[in-house]
DNA sequence: CAGTTGATTGAACAACTATTCAACTATCAG
DNA sequence: CTGATAGTTGAATAGTTGTTCAATCAACTG
């Protein structure tokens, strides 16, 4: 899905690098992407979901257990989950009065592992 | 760097999967850590940002071209830029009155594939 | 059924963030 | 030097977000 922009004259620049700045444009996305994109990596820019997602790596768990694991209240957690939910990078089962949550797929170990990749450079 | 937390009775939960709990708990991170995860990939957690750094996957760019080519203000180039240059994600260098950034490693394409490749799914 | 515990939800508030505006620095041309 | 253009910076503001609190739902027990 191609970007339909136009290149805005209104930046106040007088030397644009037309060429360069066009070819790029017909090689970007649509603004809708670029905003589900941003809304994806936003949930891994908080600590405690950082957290989250980490331990979850390691086990499913319930929230009873990702509470006292990370020191904060259920409610934190359900509503950091529900985020995490419905963006598909978490999945449930529920056990009785037990909810266990785990990790949708693999693509949240695999971002995290570039992300701490590139701190450790 | 391992964590050195308890587990924190004060969640109210009753039935706290003990054994699970404190295997992850020996598994997880500093706190520090989680933190610099979370301050790395908030940058990514911006429609703007994103837009810049895959245009910057095509071809390195001046701040006047950024600014054309997203449609927004020098200035607004110039701050998201100096976000991403203290993280390391980009480099720039100076030639005359411009200076032209670019991607810094390839942790950002990856990254920016794997979002992609999530929310195709 | 009532009582208990796990989990979810919505509202409210504090903390944070992205953009704009204005002022400033840097580089080049004459 | 002066003037012009590219880029940066700080303050202010509007918008967003994470947590808490209280209320509610869901599942089990007796």
């Amino acid at each position: 899905m191609k970007n339909e922009q136009q290149i805005q004259p209104e930046c106040g620049c007088e030397t644009v690098h037309e060429e360069i700045v066009s070819q790029v444009q017909g090689k970007l996305l649509s603004k809708e992407t670029y905003i589900d994109l941003a809304t994806l990596f936003k949930l891994f820019g908080d600590a405690t979901r950082i957290q989250l997602l980490h331990a979850l790596e390691q086990h499913e768990m319930c929230v009873c257990d990702l509470a006292a694991l990370l020191g904060v209240t259920k409610s934190a957690i359900s509503h950091q989950l529900k985020s995490l939910r419905i963006a598909r990078l978490v999945k449930y089962r529920r056990d009785g009065q037990n909810v266990f949550y785990s990790l949708a797929d693999d693509h949240v170990q695999k971002i995290l592992d570039l992300g701490y990749e590139h701190l450790s450079e």
